[in-house]
DNA sequence: CATGTAATCGAGAGTACTCTCCAGAATATT
DNA sequence: AATATTCTGGAGAGTACTCTCGATTACATG
């Protein structure tokens, strides 16, 4: 009983995901999205009651969208290097189809004003990064004894280090990008030598 | 034959240096660093007509300092691979020690609105990406046809992943982080296995 | 068709920032 | 001491954005 909604918040988000991937989250004013939609302010409003709310829900869409085919690829089971190189080029593969949600991620999640999120948002994004820390932590284990600083390197920091100079630019990921990715992190954590303590 | 400058440009740019590493790029507003300082606007004005002149500034004076000594340290005779991973480390050390201006580096200089910049300002800027460019295509070269996106990866981009999650959290860097990325780079362009193409 | 409900629409108040302007203050030189 | 010169200090106009609020619209149900 009731009058159907025109602008929907997939639609609201997808916008703000435009306008943040084309120039920073501070580019993602009630403003900008509503013009981006085409509707006036007070309809972005009534989806997202204060700016912070729609920032947060924006990072936690696209964080967890991602987080869910990168912890999937980690649970290959078998060769843990295998995995993990697995999870690398994941992360690769994943930007060269999502360029715009992936450039939302070269941010972090203070530069979307995290400090202003609304309660839930805070428990979520910690429930996010407390499944990827222990699957981090899981890896670390099958390897025997690595350093965890350089298993985080290698499945998070380094595929996002290959891909962000081009995410930045706005140019498309070269082709051997994926597998450059797996390169470097079969190297870095390829038992034989160590990988310091 | 006139008054004594009172907040000059160095002592200005030191407090957007602050402002920006805890806060971000939008955090540096003429307002709040004036108030960083104990100035009033206009004293801010009188240094850089307009923010974007010192936003350029903030960026240009940062990375030349870091420039500097990374290119010194590439430039270091004898083995390739050798050079490319004390380069690696400079970057991990070098952040240690100017953390404040290596969260600066964080951030693109698109976050510092380049394309608003005046004049000069885009072309110093480009004469340091210049030499950068030269340096890893000069290195790139000595190590005998390997990948340049590899080398990209190894010398630059990676050693800042390592550094980067501690920057932006404000927490230290781990003790064994310059050894981590100059590892990295070291295995990232030992030769013996093909680093694609 | 009448009614209830959720959504739209847009004007406008409040706030923060950029930038202008100019009177006055502090020095070096003559 | 007078003068020229550079800088400070602060008020205020213009602009962009956040958020509020009430009137209005469109549909589902009985």
């Amino acid at each position: 009983m009731a009058r159907p909604p025109r602008y929907d918040e997939t639609q609201l988000l997808d916008a703000a995901v435009r306008l943040a991937a084309a120039a920073g989250p501070t580019a993602v004013t009630m403003t900008a999205v509503a013009k981006e939609v085409g509707a006036p302010s007070g309809s972005v409003y009534h989806r997202f009651p204060q700016r912070p709310a729609l920032l947060a829900e924006l990072w936690l869409r696209t964080v967890e969208r991602f987080q869910a085919g990168w912890l999937a690829a980690l649970a290959a089971p078998g060769d843990p290097v295998a995995a993990a190189a697995a999870a690398a080029r994941h992360v690769v593969a994943w930007s060269r189809l999502n360029p715009r949600e992936a450039a939302v991620l070269l941010y972090g999640p203070d530069d979307y004003g995290r400090a202003d999120w609304p309660a839930g948002a805070a428990e979520r994004a910690a429930r996010g990064t407390a499944q990827v820390r222990a699957a981090l932590a899981g890896l670390t284990g099958r390897l025997g004894g690595a350093d965890p600083e350089a298993v985080t390197l290698a499945l998070v920091d380094l595929p996002l280090a290959v891909v962000r100079r081009h995410l930045r630019a706005g140019a498309p990921l070269p082709p051997g990008a994926e597998r450059l990715a797996g390169l470097a992190a079969t190297r870095l954590l390829a038992p034989g030598a160590d990988t310091g303590a």
